[in-house]
DNA sequence: AACGGAACCTGAAAGC
DNA sequence: TGCTTTCAGGTTCCGT
């Protein structure tokens, strides 16, 4: 369900419950999670709270020495706050109840389809450190990322998930990002030329942007959840917001993707 | 190294 | 009203 902005609200939140606050009490009710090692929380203060693509590093100390859980929202993870002691939410994998003061919340990891992580890792944890640049952290360098397309002969799509490439871009902000830089999706990753990546870097921050300033509060804004589709043409059937032509639907990499065949172009 | 496709999971919605 | 199929905003593994 997360990309990048949905990641990042859940990143606010937690930095706000986790840092400087202590762990008091620690739950897993997830066979695939390594219930030991996040036990061995129990009376770390939490530090701090990145944020890099889609993963999470929170960092926690036990007096000189750190310790680092990477958590990744894979398709249906959410991160929620409740009181201390609340009855186990829906599919609930993971609690972490943590006490600042007097005052004392716990940090409820649910997660319907357990695609999602939550992991004990030292710091130089594989997947973290393999990540791309993040559009919003550092920036994307459109000619950097024009050369490393240039090794790439899958349809730029398909390449745009590649999270080290860029971290932080899915399904939909690739199709966004596609639609807003008037490129057909199905154009080969090394036929893009420079203005080509320009373009296509202005679509990705500006729909990552916008999909940022659209989550509010603690709560991740959804398609399903019954709020209007913000996306221009995710999820969208009909005439094309841009130009009128009709919308397409195909798959691309095992993804659905949505593009319109008036004016994105196709590059060859 | 890169590629296409299957696998990992559950549940809601659409199709028949 | 059921039963079946399809689809979902992610990653990883496996055989070419």
């Amino acid at each position: 369900v997360p990309e990048l902005p949905e990641v990042e609200l859940a990143r606010r939140v937690l930095a706000r419950e986790l840092e400087g606050a202590r762990v008091e009490r620690v739950v897993v009710a997830d066979e695939r999670l390594d219930a030991v090692a996040l036990g061995g929380l129990v009376g770390t203060r939490g530090v701090k709270v990145e944020r890099r693509g889609k993963w999470l590093r929170l960092t926690f100390a036990r007096k000189r020495t750190e310790v680092f859980v990477f958590a990744h929202l894979g398709m249906s993870g959410r991160w929620l706050v409740a009181d201390a002691g609340a009855p186990a939410a829906r599919h609930e994998r993971v609690r972490l109840e943590v006490a600042r003061a007097r005052w004392k919340t716990a940090l409820l990891y649910t997660d319907v389809r357990r695609f999602g992580r939550v992991l004990v890792a030292p710091a130089d944890f594989e997947a973290w450190s393999e990540l791309g640049p993040d559009p919003l952290l550092e920036g994307t360098d459109p000619e950097r990322l024009h050369a490393a397309l240039g090794a790439r002969r899958v349809a730029i799509k398909v390449a745009l998930l590649d999270q080290r490439l860029l971290a932080g871009v899915g399904n939909i902000h690739a199709t966004e990002a596609l639609w807003r830089a008037k490129i057909d999706p199905r154009s080969r990753a090394d036929a893009l030329t420079l203005p080509d990546v320009r373009a296509l870097v202005k679509g990705i921050r500006a729909t990552l942007t916008l999909g940022l300033r659209s989550q509010q509060g603690d709560e991740p804004a959804y398609v399903q959840d019954g709020a209007a589709n913000r996306f221009k043409v995710y999820d969208r059937t009909g005439p094309c917001p841009r130009c009128g032509t009709n919308l397409v639907k195909i798959v691309l990499g095992g993804r659905g993707t949505t593009y319109c065949p008036g004016c994105q172009r196709r590059i060859r």
